[in-house]
DNA sequence: ATTTAATCTGACACCGGTGTCATAATTAGC
DNA sequence: GCTAATTATGACACCGGTGTCAGATTAAAT
């Protein structure tokens, strides 16, 4: 990058040492004299030298580096990420900042060739995997990255065979939570927007963890009450619409994310009712939004940050042979004014 | 990373080739027979052969990877970056993908010897610096860039000596679409929140572009109707507590950012003032919070995916020895409800 | 048939560090 | 004073591709 970059070879010459002493001292092995540790460093900052990572990785075959795929929902907006994932992007980024890795941050499309894209293989020693884990084959590629025994952590999609491979946050439990909020709050009617099927297992372990709460106090989330919706404002909006157009009013909503539930605000707003006073609404992931909107949501707080530092740690402690830490995430009503 | 990795001596083995030749059937060379590529491919897909990244960059010099160095301000807090840089840096990532680049990203402290830490040097063919360029040794560390030869854009900073290597938006001219509005609506008091120095480059202009326009249609901005602040809410919250102090009411209020507007919003609806109808507020940047704000927020949009690309096709450009491109991004004013 | 050109391929050095092994120099042990 | 143990260093091969150059094979030209 340089116009002349100094190697390892000029630093040997300068110091009148070889190169492997200078290697050596550089990288301060006990095995090398103070003194000429002292000289080697000098002339090393003399000529602003730089080790050269490539000629280092492919040496020693690691990278201390890893990448991060970020899977694009093709359903939704080219030009606009989940803030969600931004979030963990960001953090993320910092965990590995505080190991000393690097990090190779790279979209993927869910339905193309992403086994070959991460033909960075060689350049990073793990992959963290995130993003919308309910597609075809998407088991199938994690059995060939486990089979080519690389190493690999995802958020939220499960691992069918590893589960400590997979970290999370506990979504069925944020789900009761969400439930046993509103019971508390006396609303009866309640409605669920989301993907309540096993496509969408984050999602679905929310609905169910709402749906056996609610069950479990004696009420019932009639099937016209589910509506389905993709992690939109605008998937969000349409549902509400669907649901406000129903015989059977309902007075509260769990909304699958908080994009969803801040369609739906917009949607209850349009139909000239009331948030909170005539339909409570809740969502999920408290994202930097959340807390900004009229009236600010009440949501589920799964924190980006510290699921990031997860994510990190569990991909080195794979790296170190280490035991697998703690894969799941205890997430927290946070109670706005949206409920 | 995989157990067993293929190498291009294993291909050229089973195919009974040399591994020149293999080298050049898998980059397409024109030199190799068709009949003998078509075996190397083949082979090489049964061997799940994937090519080592750090060999062929060390051999030939270049990583194809650019280098995102993300700047954080050193007053804001530590856990959360400013919406308008995380979606930055997805339009960076997702621009660098369109390239087929790859990209580092990275966390850097201004106050750290950032210029080591870049010692990624090898791994990058050149920089992305985006973040806050109103820092002491900012000029002087970007000189030692130049001096080093080493390829970089930066994002917003001025760069002293080479303006071409600085993307902005216009600020000034933001500012002045600002004014305008302000002025077309008859508010006639307007005052400014955020840094109208030359310490904080784009906020100055923006202030600057404001000012003039005003002062072109006969009005002043009063000293003490500019409040110095940094670009988060709870800063512009303060600020605009202290102008609501004054004894001179206002009627409009020029955030320097949406996080310092959306903390002005929060601080008029606490003194019982509506939004526009007493005070509009404008803010800058359009970051996706801003539609969701109550009143949804006016506010200058700088396109980030545009900027990503322009940062990402500037330093290109660099690289390929390419004349420099555009490095002006036109804002425009976005009407909501807030003025 | 012989020269010339075009096409294809292999041998080999090289990119810039790092690890191994042998060896020289110094110190300790008896 | 001589062997054994330490300590410090250098020579050299190696990681896995890539570029150069020479050589082989075949086709075209004279």
């Amino acid at each position: 990058m340089s116009k002349s970059k100094a190697t390892s070879f000029d630093i040997a010459h300068y110091a009148g040492v070889s190169q492997s002493t200078v290697s050596r001292a550089l990288r301060n092995s006990p095995l090398v004299n103070e003194e000429t540790k002292k000289k080697v460093f000098e002339i090393a900052k003399k000529l602003n030298y730089k080790v050269d990572k490539n000629a280092s990785n492919l040496r020693t075959q690691q990278s201390n580096t890893i990448a991060l795929l970020l899977f694009e929902d093709p359903t939704s907006d080219e030009s606009h990420i989940n803030p969600f994932f931004l979030s963990m992007l960001g953090s993320i980024t910092r965990a590995c900042a505080n190991q000393g890795y690097d990090l190779l941050v790279s979209f993927q499309q869910m339905d193309q060739d992403w086994q070959a894209q991460y033909e960075d293989s060689h350049r990073a020693d793990g992959l963290i995997l995130l993003g919308y884990g309910d597609y075809i084959d998407y088991q199938a590629r994690l059995a060939t990255l486990l089979q080519n025994n690389t190493k690999f952590v995802c958020w939220g999609a499960n691992v069918d065979s590893r589960p400590e491979l997979s970290i999370s946050c506990d979504n069925y439990y944020g789900g009761e939570q969400v439930a046993e909020f509103l019971v508390a709050k006396k609303r009866t009617q309640c409605a669920f927007i989301g993907d309540a099927s096993e496509h969408s297992p984050e999602f679905f372990a929310r609905f169910n963890g709402f749906k056996d709460t609610l069950q479990k106090h004696g009420l019932n989330v009639d099937a016209r009450q589910i509506i389905n919706a993709i992690s939109t404002d605008e998937s969000g909006y349409n549902a509400t619409k669907t649901l406000l157009s129903l015989k059977r009013p309902i007075n509260a909503i769990f909304a699958a994310s908080d994009l969803i539930a801040i369609g739906a605000i917009r949607a209850i707003k349009e139909a000239g009712l009331n948030v909170p006073e005539d339909i409570s609404v809740i969502g999920f992931d408290d994202i930097p939004i959340a807390s900004f909107t009229e009236p600010a949501l009440t949501t589920v707080n799964q924190s980006t940050s510290v699921a990031g530092e997860m994510l990190v740690a569990n991909l080195l402690a794979q790296l170190k042979d280490e035991p697998p830490v703690q894969t799941q995430l205890k997430p927290t009503l946070v109670i706005r004014h949206s409920a």
